[in-house]
DNA sequence: CTGTTAGCGCATTCAC
DNA sequence: GTGAATGCGCTAACAG
């Protein structure tokens, strides 16, 4: 293995400048700097983090931490995605991902505390945000570094990262409306009515008011068994002839019902994927992508710039409909 | 920040007895083990990991390896449950789960390079296994220890875990043969025909046998757009009764072309998940689940213990039919 | 069974 | 602009 003792002594410079160089400290000259670079990347120098981390008092690693979870409730790649995003730009700056998850929240934040105590983890990426969460608030009151995916908890002034779902809420009724002809459309959401939820719907109710078009709200209680009442609100509303759901999930839940009762109609579907494929009958479905990766990707780039003063900065990745 | 040498002061001995202390040495008496143990979380003590990783040249990490892909191809949760299952090991072991994900294979065995180089790496999970593939390879060639999650590569004795998949196609095969009547099933399988698959064909074929009935077989191209030939395919069976696939998508995606081609017509359905829920239509679906967080943990266990000689360990995690 | 000593690889004072 | 010296926190010879 290769030091930066053994550069230094090749370069014929002390073990201080080597490491100056190597680091881009301004104090050395140029021609030394690149001298010794070059020497280093010859010699295959790969510096040791351990040791790195251990003088500087904290570590090459980004912790991304995941929601509380017994078990995977959703068959989401959201997640898997956004850690691909992440790891990119990581690999560039010579960091490395390090998760944190677990079945409960107190789990999890035992996890964050082991990553910043005894690894001297200064960095996180949140995958989710809950209303007072007590990891947040470790990481806050620890004054750690980190930036929430998703919408943030409205109380604090943290950095996050989102997308604009009332504007995607708004483009894929729109589309559905002035695109596919459709009159009566429903807004089908989960019942937990989340943040994002909200804003999509508010984007519906935007669209749905500027076609002049009354528009339908049906929140779904469980996904993987859907109770009688959607059956229900089905029957009841007859004229429905477009869905925009919140997820993709939702959608194809209130499709199989809705196929069940009007066997053969046509009922065209915007809804937001979080990137997968499913198995989805025929070409009725139009997702909008929200890009997941992309989200992780501008995450790590923000969890790297210097905490502002005033907090709360906000970087809005675009949207798509595929 | 309380380091080693404040509590090896606070109990009167030398820095190396209480390394030794808390690290389990048997060299050190009982009895100042445990006093040097108490005094240490007494005062909160928790080791600093690059300074341990420096000194033992490994780091207190297990990389966890993604197989490459530009997105997600299915919603797939497998993943972040054997990453639960895993971390719940790590965490015990004070250890920490780093991933390496990007979207080609080169990017990721870059990733583990740096692992490996950079941290001291010393320990990985591969969540996948392709023959031939570099990064295995790698591993090998560097002599680091690794488990594979699935069927591994049949020219190399690699340790791995995985579920029984003759058995659990026997077993979900039987249950439809034998509790939902079913005479004329079709087993619905991916083009790919993974090692997986094939062994849970081959179960299915052990019980159509063992029931005396005609078993068919069917590759599905691409879930998300089933070509025509399957709707041929469709219509060319119309005695099918009853669906094994070997996959929940699968299972869907078969399920949507049978039922525009013969609407409400009954087909149980015994397909292998893993383990996430999905809008599924009514209660036709029966699902085993292979338990991907046990997967994750039995991997783990297996990572930590030393290499054999032969090699090609193997642990088998059960399945359970929901 | 315990203490002394010497590093692990690197960054960073402080000198020059 | 560069070098010498010191130490980050811990483990591991080597002694006794």
């Amino acid at each position: 293995m290769v030091t930066i003792r053994d550069i230094a002594e090749q370069a014929g410079v002390s073990v201080s400048t080597a490491s100056r160089a190597l680091n881009d400290n301004p104090r050395i000259s140029a021609v030394t700097r690149r001298k010794i670079k070059s020497l280093a990347d010859r010699l295959g120098y790969v510096p040791n983090f351990n040791a790195k981390s251990l003088t500087r008092g904290e570590s090459n690693v980004v912790g991304v931490i995941f929601p509380p979870e017994k078990a995977s409730e959703q068959a989401n790649p959201f997640f898997i995605d956004a850690m691909r995003g992440i790891n990119q730009v990581l690999t560039e700056r010579k960091y490395v991902l390090s998760v944190a998850i677990g079945e409960t929240t107190q789990t999890i934040l035992d996890n964050v505390i082991a990553m910043v105590d005894q690894a001297k983890v200064k960095r996180f990426i949140l995958l989710y945000s809950h209303e007072n969460d007590p990891i947040a608030n470790y990481l806050r009151t620890a004054g750690l570094r980190f930036v929430v995916i998703g919408e943030p908890d409205a109380q604090y002034q943290d950095d996050y990262v989102n997308n604009d779902n009332v504007a995607a809420g708004e483009m894929g009724t729109d589309y559905l409306l002035s695109q596919l002809n459709v009159k009566r459309p429903v807004f089908v959401g989960s019942e937990e009515d989340w943040q994002y939820e909200r804003d999509r719907r508010a984007g519906f109710g935007k669209a749905t008011t500027a076609h002049q078009v009354v528009g339908q709200y049906l929140p779904i209680p469980a996904v993987e068994q859907p109770t009688k009442d959607v059956r229900v609100w089905i029957h009841e509303h007859p004229q429905i002839d477009g869905i925009v759901a919140s997820d993709d999930l939702l959608g194809l839940a209130f499709f199989q019902q809705w196929q069940l009762i009007y066997p053969g109609k046509k009922l065209p579907i915007v809804s937001y994927n979080r990137s997968f494929k499913l198995p989805l009958p025929d070409l009725q479905f139009h997702s909008i992508t929200l890009f997941p990766a992309k989200l992780g990707a501008a995450a790590t780039e923000l969890v790297f710039k210097k905490a502002d003063e005033n907090g709360g900065r906000h970087t809005v990745v675009p949207f798509k409909m595929l």
